[in-house]
RNA sequence: GGGCGUGUAGUUCAAUGGUAGAACGCUACGUUGACAUCGUAGAGGUCAUAAGUUCGAUUCUUAUCACGCCCA
């Protein structure tokens, strides 16, 4: 017969629109919650890899909680991203030939808007595809009003309590976006660079001093030369003045720890005001600071006029071929070093003296650390903690102005006189500043945005409504778990816990699951210049959502790396297959999925096995989910579903529906679909798709509640020991060793066999009697007889007794007796080892006793096995 | 330089102080009753190396060697 395949394409769209269009993925009230806050994914970008891992492991957590009788909230949304939207934005206005600055900032604004109307909901549906139980309906954004509103509350606050402000320092400088950047957002990338070592001539002296410098252009910012105190070489220069070449500047020549006397010459040339060393080496030597660059890194009015404009690349051509000429460039020498690139803009970045807003980050960070140190919020695997502290310990004040016009605009307004108000509108700065003047005076706004990561840190709380006091704050807050890879621990999951515990003193999660890249199945990291990308939505569109996430799951092992490689997925996608399958056959057979399962009332044994299977498997996954040990709860789930389920169970109960006992017929149809039934629970959070499609498919909801997305996960949890149990576990080893036993005597697997019993003991004659439909089916054996019949057998030892098998056709006795000494010799080998530890004392004396028990258990039951094969091997003679 | 992590089957990874497991791949065979996107059986491991703790170490400790990541 031959019944439909499963068919993802067809499936998985239909079933999410279903739970859209019935709202199941709103919170529904009950005692308990449970809430997520989703990393926000940004508005330019689409599914990777790295989503589909996150948002596979946050919808595992949010549907199993959700069917645990949580009230769930999976809050969804994306950021804004200012940098890289308004980079996106500006590039496609300039290929329809429309200037940014033309068209001023507020119509450059509306078509950013435009740009996010349009095609800023892509990620959100590719997130859909996946399967992600988000309450969908919430989906927020970092410009939205309400978190706008947040932002400005925060930044005013923060402001009134010191813990912004504004200051005059270096940042780290993007020429190409002009804008600052943070910290984080620069990558040091090692690279080929030259030193150079130029000679600058001390003042009235007919001496020089040789500094080394990778970078010449800056010479023209020099303000001082530096060595440290204890280098004997400069002694004599010390306090005298050297004259900067091209320049001419005075250079005092200072003592500083910071020269390195193993680096270069040991002399270095101070540049306080593009040197992020310089910087600290001039603020302690009051030193002056000559900014020589423009703000898109080409040489300002402060150099000699024959440099001014030139490119900082261009100006150090120039400037090192004036070196040469003057004869003090004195050598080249090829090293390797760090240099900072802009992680947006791929360009160099520059240390660069501009005015900009900071955010007392070091202060912030005092509770922020105490409620990791307190416990209040775990790091999942715990080790990630140390990260954190990391980090925290050396905490940086955060510049978070940006040069930039999409984003949330600074609320501070400057008087006439620069002086500054911040005021959370600019009603409120003009009340502020007439106080101050004393009439009315024009403001001015400050042009700059926030650091996308600023109104981001205000994520799990700004998106529940704050600061505005309502149901989900309440209910939400803190939330359960922030599911997020281990890259954004600084850039985000610092500041959300800063700014959460700075507003609302409460920590914004309780756990936070960290987990690991997804990389290639080399191991290297995915990047489009590779050309290694392995595509989430093609992966979906060949093998359906349901097998990517299960792959994903399986692997998610905490600290380790995601390997992916398409034969999982494409593994996993038979496992859907199969299970389509078994549901075929639950159905032909008219199998039962009503009702519900009385593990207490089963009769026959193999019933009582799957139930007792299931009931493990079950607990063991609940417990794995908990701990955030998806990789384990994917693996008894497979197991038990393939294993347990479709290929023993199903296999024997084929021995009752074809048989012709209606009792038990009727109890095996009941169960096998309950136990279906249970499965399809059991897998919901991880394969929602083709569960629901399934359970749907089959009726299985009740008049209140069609889906099983909302259907509870637990009905039993009592674990069933029972000796029927154990004896269909006994069953299934002796078919599988007759099995094996036919492969190895090179018996056709398809033949059947005639089996004496007779030297078995009573008990276990009884069970063999008792369940010898399932093993003449499944072991094919004609029969079990307790009397010896009169032909050619061969032995087969199970645990100390014997069994002997009848074939059909004759079997070489030469091959029986080699399978026979081969098995003896791997007894003997295991007896050996077990002898030793048994004969030694102190093993007996200081090894627990139900080691040592089980060992002489062994030892015994080895013992009778070989003994029992030494007499077969005797009677071959 | 500081920190974190990883070396287990051909590959990707688990587990565990008491005779090493899975998946995929591979090999052989294919038994009418859902499934060849399948079934059955099988091969394949000095658990990176060395020392220590222990009755016993793949597991704990230390060192070494490889590899990866983060920070400076």
């Amino acid at each position: 017969m031959s019944l439909d395949r499963y068919n993802h394409k067809k499936v998985e769209n239909k079933i999410f629109s279903y739970w859209e269009k019935n709202k199941l993925f709103k919170p529904k009230k009950n005692n308990k919650s449970f809430s997520i806050v989703i990393p926000p994914p940004n508005i330019t970008g689409s599914l990777h890899m790295g989503h589909a891992l996150n948002n596979s492991l946050q919808d595992v957590l949010a549907r199993y909680y959700r069917m645990n009788s949580f009230e769930t909230l999976w809050q969804p949304g994306t950021d804004h991203a200012g940098i890289a939207t308004q980079a996106l934005v500006e590039k496609y206005l300039k290929s329809q030939n429309i200037d940014k600055n033309k068209i001023g900032r507020e119509k450059f604004i509306k078509k950013v808007w435009e740009w996010k109307n349009e095609y800023g909901g892509k990620i959100i549906n590719q997130l859909k595809k996946l399967g992600c139980s988000c309450d969908w309906s919430r989906n927020a954004f970092t410009l939205d009003k309400n978190i706008s509103k947040a932002v400005v509350k925060v930044f005013v606050e923060l402001h009134k309590k010191k813990l912004i402000y504004k200051s005059k320092k270096l940042v780290n400088w993007d020429t190409v976006l002009k804008t600052a950047i943070s910290d984080l957002e620069v990558d040091q990338r090692e690279v080929n660079s030259k030193l150079y070592y130029i000679k600058y001539r001390i003042e009235n002296s007919r001496e020089f001093i040789t500094i080394a410098t990778t970078r010449p252009e800056t010479m023209i910012g020099d303000t001082a030369i530096a060595v440290n105190p204890k280098d004997n070489r400069y002694k004599n220069v010390l306090n005298k003045f050297a004259i900067l070449p091209i320049v001419g500047r005075r250079l005092k020549i200072i003592q500083d720890e910071y020269a390195d006397p193993t680096q270069g010459t040991g002399a270095v040339k101070i540049t306080p005001a593009h040197d992020f060393n310089d910087f600290n080496v001039g603020k302690r030597q009051k030193l002056k600071l000559i900014n020589i660059f423009n703000e898109d890194g080409k040489i300002n009015n402060n150099a000699p006029s024959e440099y001014v404009g030139l490119d900082r690349f261009d100006a150090r051509k120039k400037i090192l071929n004036k070196l040469i000429e003057l004869q003090i460039l004195v050598k080249e020498e090829n090293i390797k070093n760090k240099v900072p690139y802009g992680d947006r803009s791929n360009s160099i970045i520059e240390p660069y003296l501009t005015e900009q807003w900071f955010v007392d980050a070091k202060k912030l960070s005092i509770k922020a650390k105490k409620i990791v140190r307190n416990k209040k919020t775990i790091f999942f695997p715990p080790n990630w903690s140390k990260t954190y502290f990391q980090w925290m310990d050396n905490i940086e004040p955060w510049c978070v102005s940006r040069q930039l016009w999409w984003g949330h605009q600074i609320p501070a307004w400057y008087g006439p006189d620069k002086k500054i108000f911040v005021a959370e509108n600019e009603k409120k700065a003009k009340l502020e500043a007439r106080k101050y003047y004393k009439k009315n005076v024009k403001l001015i706004r400050d042009p700059d945005v926030l650091d996308t990561w600023f109104s981001s840190g205000l994520w799990p709380f700004a998106t529940l409504g704050w600061p505005v006091s309502n149901h989900y704050l309440k209910r939400f807050y803190p939330t359960s778990v922030l599911v997020t890879g281990f890259d954004i621990i600084f850039f985000w999951v610092a500041r959300m816990m800063m700014l959460g515990m700075e507003f609302l003193n409460k920590e914004p999660f309780k756990e936070i699951y960290v987990h690991a890249l997804v990389r290639d199945e080399k191991g290297q990291k995915m990047s489009k210049s590779k050309g290694n990308v392995i595509d989430p939505l093609n992966l979906i569109e060949s093998y359906s959502a349901d097998a990517l996430r299960f792959t994903l799951l399986s692997m998610a092992s905490p600290g380790r790396d995601v390997k992916l490689s398409e034969q999982r997925v494409k593994g996993y996608r038979n496992f859907l297959t199969k299970i389509w399958n078994a549901n075929n056959f639950l159905n032909v057979n008219k199998c039962n999925f009503k009702g519900k399962i009385k593990s207490n009332k089963l009769s026959l044994n193999i019933n009582k096995w799957i139930c007792s299977e299931l009931i493990n498997t079950k607990n063991e996954a609940s417990s794995f989910i908990k701990n955030y040990r998806f990789d384990e709860a994917c693996r008894v789930i497979y197991k038990f579903v393939w294993n347990s389920y479709c290929d023993w169970y199903l296999e024997l109960s084929k021995t009752i529906l074809f048989s012709k006992n209606t009792k038990n017929i009727k109890e095996v149809k009941n169960t096998s679909g309950l136990i279906f039934k249970e499965i399809l629970i059991l897998l919901h959070p991880f394969i929602p798709f083709i569960t629901e499609e399934l359970w749907l498919k089959n009726k299985l909801g009740s008049k209140k509640n069609k889906y099983l997305m909302l259907t509870p996960w637990f009905k039993e949890t009592k674990v069933l020991i029972d000796k029927d149990v154990t004896n269909v576990n006994q069953v299934i080893h002796v078919i599988s060793l007759l099995r094996s036993f036919k492969s190895e005597l090179n018996v056709n697997p398809g033949s059947f066999v005639d089996i004496s019993i007779k030297s078995v003991n009573k008990n276990r004659q009884n069970l063999f009697l008792k369940n010898q439909t399932i093993l003449k089916k499944l072991g094919r054996i004609n029969s079990i007889s307790t009397n010896d019949l009169d032909a050619e057998y061969a032995s087969l030892v199970v645990s100390g007794e014997i069994f002997k098998i009848y074939f059909d056709k004759d079997v070489d006795l030469n091959l029986i007796r080699d399978n026979l000494i081969k098995k003896k010799s791997k007894f003997s080998i295991e007896l050996e080892t077990i002898s030793k530890k048994l004969d030694n004392k102190s093993f007996i004396e200081k090894a627990p006793k139900h080691i040592v028990e089980q060992d002489k258990n062994t030892y015994n039951e080895l013992k009778k096995d070989i003994d029992k094969i030494n007499l077969t091997i005797k009677s071959f003679k």
